[in-house]
DNA sequence: CCGTCGTTATATCGATCCGATATGACGATT
DNA sequence: AATCGTCATATCGGATCGATATAACGACGG
């Protein structure tokens, strides 16, 4: 699950896996912050895999040229603060703070990615809220094939709350209070997702032929 | 985790696992089920602490008086209709189609059960949401300390958004719709939240002051 | 009467993910 | 100069998931 974010993240650009984890973090539907012990075996394995490779273990941007003439210590100095401001302001591509492991995305980590993108298989929560975080990267009829799989997934989960499975009668205040919040969930996700397909629609009018499953009519 | 389920659920009746599984699946918050990759061991692992013991590998509830008398046949099909119609309807306590292992919870297992409705350490959405579907079995003072701290953790999230962390400037509009789905499901959990305070303050006007965490709930 | 299918039921395997923890370099503060 | 906070990588054990194996039983059609 975690490759697609990882995948996706350095598509954008170039990261070590500290500044990676925080980028992943920040990404909504994301638990806050995603643990080291996820990370860094993740990393090694798309590594090994091919679909990410260690770019550098060197400072990539802090211009390593002008190499240090006259008085020496003083020449440091600067090259020092160089390199901190670099790593507390810009947080630009493939560098940490001193020559750390630098990950890029390859040419089969893009392919890999997209599967991931598409695949009909997998519909938990997390997944769909990576997949709109990357789906820039797809193209509108698969970006419409997706909110709309989302949606057939969401009305299942409504409908299957709909009729009473067991637990019918006497459930206490509590639990039916939870039932009540996770239906409004489920209602004002559905209707989010109705907006996005509407706009998405607006950009792409002719979505492939026989496209029906508009979105608009639940009772 | 689910060991709170687990007990919880127990608590309510002696089940075996596969009862079990369908069960945690209704409980809402919980994603729609549990695999038997983890319930089963988690059984094993709660039944080796003493939390929870077999109760019985035998038919339980099922009217074992009235030994078929005069024509054997018809009493044994009877028999095993009246068996049928107790499996798929009533569904009551400790008994599995036929002869397979019943869980009850000990007495141990409630203290444990009530130490992890209580641990404030833990704070993630689907053990509240558990917390909240076993809350009857605490104090009204204990409910209304979890609601609240469950509202501190919200607050926090949200305000964690409020400022830019990074990413900042030029995010794709879906990112950016993304995140205002987010702020916008925590909003309406908070409201949600603040009514079930509501309503547990009207029950306990004075949970302020001294110990009173009375069970009975005088007017 | 018999094969086959669906349901009930328990169990295990490998892969993945999390939380805690260890290690160490560096800058800033005191 | 000692200490603290941040940056950075890594590993360990335990929890969970998804797939899979096994088997008893009822129902259904041929």
């Amino acid at each position: 699950m975690f490759d697609l974010a990882i995948l996706g993240l350095l598509d954008e650009t170039d990261l070590h896996g500290y500044e990676l984890r925080k980028r992943l973090g920040d990404l909504p539907g994301m638990g806050l912050a995603v643990s080291f012990g996820s990370l860094y075996p993740a990393l090694a394995r798309l590594e090994k895999a091919g679909l990410v490779k260690a770019v550098t273990n060197r400072p990539a941007s802090p211009a390593p040229a002008a190499p240090m003439s006259g008085s020496l210590v003083g020449e440091l100095a600067a090259f020092r603060a160089q390199l901190r401001q670099a790593g507390n302001a810009v947080r630009e591509a493939g560098r940490g703070s001193r020559g750390k492991k630098v990950y890029g995305i390859t040419d089969a980590g893009r392919r890999r990615m997209h599967e991931l993108l598409v695949d009909p298989d997998v519909t938990d929560d997390r997944t769909f809220a990576l997949r709109v975080a990357f789906c820039r990267n797809l193209g509108p009829a698969e970006r419409l094939e997706l909110f709309e799989r989302r949606r057939t997934e969401l009305i299942r989960r409504r409908d299957l709350r709909r009729n009473p499975t067991r637990a019918d009668g006497r459930v206490n205040t509590y639990l039916r209070s939870l039932v009540e919040r996770d239906t409004a969930a489920i209602a004002a996700d559905l209707a989010w997702l109705d907006s996005l397909i509407v706009e998405e629609r607006a950009t792409v009018p002719a979505a492939g032929s026989g496209a029906d499953t508009q979105p608009g009519g639940n009772p």
